[in-house]
DNA sequence: ACATGATGTCAACGTTTGTTGACACCCAGC
DNA sequence: GCTGGGTGTCAACAAACGTTGACATCATGT
């Protein structure tokens, strides 16, 4: 592995779960096992290299064709990244960034453009893709920031039934 | 006005809306127009005066005693808020400053303590409330950060139609 | 009137931050 | 053989941070 796929791979790792702010490059080089000048050299500065962790990060993110396949989508989505993994997710790099002074525009751009968007041309309502959208982003925010106990573990059982309990309410309200 | 109320005052609108890490003291004596050493006198350090910024914010909270109450009382907690408003939600709060490295803790603790326990005593239920919660706070943060143009404004119908759909849909799961 | 404690003012400290420049290394290409 | 661009190493920089100590000011109580 090269010094470059080092610095993206620990980059990824804690800026989508710590955050950009609470970040330092000599972290993400430390973790890397390489000198902090080589992240100005290769990304030409600290928000390089989170722009370059982000190129790399959401283009495996492509939402089904059919607003039935949804549920299962999502599903998946939360499931494929454990509490603590050594891959976050991309809703947890939203959640963790989007507040961020630094990176929070351009977290919050990707976050429309890349998901919000897309998922209102799929549901087809502006209005309830949002409140979709809201149900994910809290519950990403308390399983993975709040750690709250009664959010069981993902992989178990519970968890899927309580992730598909509240995708399916969120996605069928009435007028 | 006194000085420590002025510090109180600037740190609560700051730490609340933009998150602890993201304040220095600089910004909130500045504000609220007085020297910084003021705030190690007054309230000994950053961290003891973001404590103070909490002990006068959370106890005008109280949730109702009927749980046929919760849906008005939580549409009366979101609209007496407005958007960059000059007081900050205690729901705002802990979206902003949960997932910080030093106080990320302290405002877990907080927000497990004085209002998921209580909810969860009021719902009854812990995974029901769990995912209430997790509606709530999904509602925020893409209002109150992500900035999201579906979400309407707080004050108009649109937007209290749009929490309480969330309200209720999130109150209403089939076991 | 004077002493005392609280409160405000100013400058500086030590640390951590991101970034830069000088120098060594190494491996291809004329 | 040696020259040059890519790569790694080390030390240092300026800026921002929270915090501290010395001194001034003011109000209060005897």
């Amino acid at each position: 592995m090269t010094t470059g796929e080092k610095l993206l791979q620990q980059a990824r790792l804690q800026f989508w779960t710590r955050g950009y702010s609470n970040v330092s490059v000599r972290s993400i080089s430390a973790a890397a096992g390489v000198d902090v000048a080589l992240i100005a050299r290769h990304f030409g500065s600290k928000l390089g290299l989170f722009t370059a962790s982000l190129d790399h990060g959401y283009d495996a993110l492509s939402l089904p064709a059919d607003p039935a396949q949804l549920e299962e989508y999502v599903i998946a989505l939360f499931s494929q990244t454990p509490r603590g993994a050594a891959a976050p997710s991309l809703i947890q790099m939203i959640t963790s960034n989007a507040h961020d002074e630094t990176v929070g525009p351009m977290v919050r751009d990707l976050h429309r453009t890349r998901l919000q968007e897309p998922l209102e041309r799929l549901i087809g309502r502006a209005d309830r893709a949002a409140l979709f959208m809201a149900a994910l982003i809290g519950f990403a925010v308390t399983e993975k920031t709040l750690h709250l106990a009664a959010i069981a573990r993902p992989g178990s059982p519970a968890y899927e039934t309580q992730l598909r309990q509240l995708i399916r309410a969120a996605l069928r309200f009435e007028d």
